[in-house]
DNA sequence: CGAATGTCAGATAAACTGATATGT
DNA sequence: CACATATCAGTTTATCTGACATTC
């Protein structure tokens, strides 16, 4: 026996790759987004509210897998910067939807060129079938740690 | 045109579901890991140094994927804890080959049962053979990345 | 009342930059 | 000298828990 443990190298299990893939993706967003002045969690809010507008605080922290505390001061700072607005009072309940405006909305079109160029170099080398795999793998292993 | 973007949903991209899944994992190695009073980042560091022992702070770093600095913290507070142990001088250079005390070996072990079975839960319905396409697409994105 | 939301406060984790010292 | 390493200091980003008021 010249092993003890059962389990082999780190690079070859999936939860090493996968934070090794998330970082690189992760850091390679932020080099694009830097000349932009934006941030990845930004830019992840300001995508979301270009696809769906009046977003609140809330579904915006779960469409972007952080707490309700740190969206809040991402929208802040946006806010700040005139990049998103929100109404003084809330419509219904104690939901702000949030829009872009018109600087934001430039802004977004611009980080989302970038983003999508890293996204393509990211993917190089693979099929449009290999790349839907990959997305659907991920999703199947999101969906079998859901509540765990 | 009923749509200004040429991308789709987010949920749709890629990236997004990495994210995703990434976080997941965490959430849920942390869940596993929190009664061992492990970090992930801790637990990451042991798993290193069990299948590498002797490696230095700046190696450990490089394997983890994070900052020398953020993993100085973390050998600290594994070293304080009893779980791993450094030379009080350096052999060779500046760098304190890092080993698992007998306390650190008994604890790794514990974790890693806890986090393979995670893994296991994250890769249930997939067959062997989607796994090894999933940990091998996911190393061609970060050989995409890797320098950009 | 229960549930969801927005927000404030404090603690923790982890990253960064910059600087310093040491050793090859 | 160049280079890698270890470490210290300060700042930034993001996380969490706990708490509170508001609204449906």
């Amino acid at each position: 026996m010249t092993k003890e443990r059962t389990v082999g190298p780190v690079e070859d299990a999936v939860g090493y790759v996968l934070k090794q893939a998330a970082v690189a993706l992760h850091n390679a967003m932020d080099l694009e987004l830097r000349p932009l002045h934006l941030t990845v969690s930004q830019y992840s809010c300001l995508e979301l509210l270009g696809q769906r507008p009046g977003m609140s605080n809330a579904e915006l922290a779960r469409g972007a897998f952080v707490s309700r505390q740190s969206m809040s001061v991402v929208l802040r700072g946006l806010e700040e910067r005139g990049l998103v607005s929100r109404p003084a009072t809330a419509p219904r309940g104690r939901e702000l939807p949030t829009v872009l405006t018109g600087a934001g909305r430039d802004r977004l079109l611009a980080a989302s060129v970038a983003v999508h160029g890293v996204q393509q170099r990211m993917g190089a080398g693979m099929t449009p079938a290999q790349q839907r795999s990959l997305l659907e793998a991920l999703a199947a292993c999101v969906r079998n740690l859901a509540g765990g």
